[in-house]
DNA sequence: CATGAAATCCCATGATATCCCATGCCATCC
DNA sequence: GGATGGCATGGGATATCATGGGATTTCATG
């Protein structure tokens, strides 16, 4: 079997076409991924820094409200943290084709309009972008990492 | 009920009309977290530091009451919030279609005169809100956080 | 009691979302 | 290279949701 499908990391991009409907093809080795995870599903946000969608699993929120839990209630810090996240995030649903249809409002946010969705697998999770506004920010990310501005951690654990 | 959504969680916003009898559909969404806590129902109060309605359910409720618990008896800061919170806490009951009836004094107290209301997910409680004073704190809330002037607590044992 | 106001039940409707079946494409395998 | 199967995509039928309104019940008040 593919590694892509066989493995629970969000790998790759995937352009897809949104049909009349409204509906897009989860990409099918994002689903594997969620099913080596055991995921529940997913949820999205619009991304604070990027022209773009966040995409988590929804165990990864429910780890978020967690965190969130730890401060005081009704303090500004935990005010303005819930609201940011959990008033933005909606949950994708997808069917039992695997498809899932992106809610209007937050693919008018990140500009797609021509029915053409980028999935963008980011390891643990993933990003939902306009397909050539992705183009553009991989260009820049790839050349920040070409000059040397951007450097990879340490590895740990390796054996 | 839909059964495709699967988190517990109060997530995203919803803005429904209130009808001629004063009616408001509660959220789907939140009906289906509502069932995945198993919960016997929702209250309401007015927000502590913000203009709007904190909603959770009675469960959560009595955990509050509990943490309330730990202060001491009489002191200022008990006796503050215990009357700040529980003198104004009203049940919301949602009907056989799922929709509910604000009661006028607590919508009035958050300016919601046009007959359009706010449902906000915080997580694992929610907030009532007059539509466009949501749309307001919501970009503040973000920027403070885009800003960094309010920080993420640390999430520990991501994958 | 009687009565009006308000709340609740019950049914209807349009829009949207989901289910289910079908097709066409592409890669892989024999 | 023809067959097979996974995957993206299309469309009709069906279910869900927000919303509206008539009819019935509840309830406080005269």
């Amino acid at each position: 079997m593919s590694l892509l499908l066989n493995t629970s990391l969000f790998l790759s991009t995937h352009v897809n076409k949104i049909d009349g409907k409204g509906r897009v093809s989860f990409p099918a080795s994002f689903r594997a991924a969620l099913a080596a995870r055991s995921s529940q599903g997913v949820v999205i946000f619009k991304s604070l820094h990027e022209t773009a969608l966040e995409g988590f699993t929804i165990e990864r929120l429910h780890q978020m409200a967690q965190a969130l839990e730890q401060l005081p209630p009704f303090s500004a810090q935990r005010t303005a943290l819930e609201t940011a996240i959990f008033a933005n995030t909606q949950e994708l649903a997808i069917d039992k084709e695997g498809r899932c249809s992106l809610p209007k409002d937050l693919a008018a946010l990140v500009g797609i309009t021509n029915n053409e969705v980028a999935f963008v697998g980011k390891g643990s999770t993933f990003q939902i972008w306009e397909p050539s506004a992705h183009a553009a920010a991989l260009k820049s990310a790839t050349d920040a990492v070409k000059s040397g501005d951007v450097e990879f951690p340490k590895l740990t654990g390796l054996v």
